[in-house]
DNA sequence: CGTAGACCCTGCGCGC
DNA sequence: TGCGCGCAGGGTCTAC
């Protein structure tokens, strides 16, 4: 669920709640999820603290605290993380393995059923030097962001463009959805060989997934199932995906049906006219 | 070295 | 109605 563009939603929407309030109380409810929490350091790191910020990196949420250590959150593909409304705490629900308790009274709740999102505490000023950070490509939506770019890194790789696509070691944010989606805007085939796309292909591209990136930032995110912002409220950008779940159906911009296949286990859906 | 497949986990929709 | 199957937005590890 949670690519690029939906983390930024929860970021934007949970930091006007969250940003300068100070955390009393963490409850860890779930032993694990993809990796196993450390309830003592998250208690350690966190309570009594003040939240001096919130940034993202790829699909991370960065929550920096007060004495110099930082939150970071993965969503997984299921995670979700609300502020609850002011007022009597609701008790948890199903699948809420972490419970951040403010100052305020209210409470940063983390869900997620599926159980592959992380919760961890690091240092802020070493983050980048962290595991789960140091082999992370570029931000899409940076400046360093260019079909020369996706050039260079092809240059040293083989196969389709769309599993490449979805490399972070490559470029950040980009995940099942997003991935076929920008595929359709730049017209590429996700079958063809990165060794076989021209540089001004290459710019076309990094300019779709910008684009793709930030029209589903500004709808709110894509709400297939289960997504919501930091508020509980849904995307609206499923009603804009192209091909992204519509097999069958018309493309939007030729009306061939749209066709799915499998690529490195996940589905790839694109139109067979427009993409070459 | 790079790529493909299995795997982690729960829930849902579908066909029978 | 109930059951089994396939599938789902994430990432990592192992085997080639």
């Amino acid at each position: 669920m949670p690519e690029l563009p939906e983390v930024e939603v929860v970021r934007r929407t949970l930091a006007p709640g969250l940003v300068g309030e100070r955390v009393a109380a963490v409850e860890v409810r779930a032993p694990a999820l993809r990796e196993p929490l450390d309830a003592g350091a998250l208690r350690r790191d966190l309570e009594g603290r003040l939240v001096e910020g919130l940034r993202r990196r790829g699909k991370y949420l960065l929550v920096d605290l007060e004495g110099g250590r930082t939150l970071a959150l993965h969503l997984g593909m299921t995670g979700q993380l609300t502020l609850t409304a002011a007022g009597p705490e609701r008790p948890p629900e199903p699948h809420e393995h972490v419970v951040f308790r403010l100052a305020s009274g209210r409470s940063l709740r983390f869900r997620d059923p599926r159980r592959f999102g992380l919760a961890f505490t690091a240092a802020t000023a070493a983050l980048e030097a962290d595991p789960h950070f140091a082999h992370l490509g570029v931000e899409p939506l940076g400046s360093g962001f260019r079909g020369r770019h996706l050039a260079a890194a092809a240059s040293r790789r083989r196969g389709p463009v769309k599993p490449f696509l979805m490399d972070a070691t490559v470029v950040v944010g980009v995940g099942n959805i997003y991935a076929s989606e920008a595929l359709f805007a730049a017209a590429i085939h996700p079958r063809r060989s990165v060794a076989r796309i021209s540089a001004a292909r290459w710019e076309r591209l990094a300019g779709a997934v910008r684009d793709t990136l930030r029209r589903a930032i500004e709808e709110g995110g894509t709400s297939l199932s289960d997504f919501v912002d930091g508020e509980g409220r849904a995307g609206a950008y499923q009603v804009s995906l192209a091909v992204y779940d519509r097999e069958g159906r018309p493309c939007p911009r030729c009306g061939a049906p749209i066709r799915r296949f499998v690529q490195a286990g996940r589905s790839t859906y694109h139109c067979p006219r427009c993409q070459r």
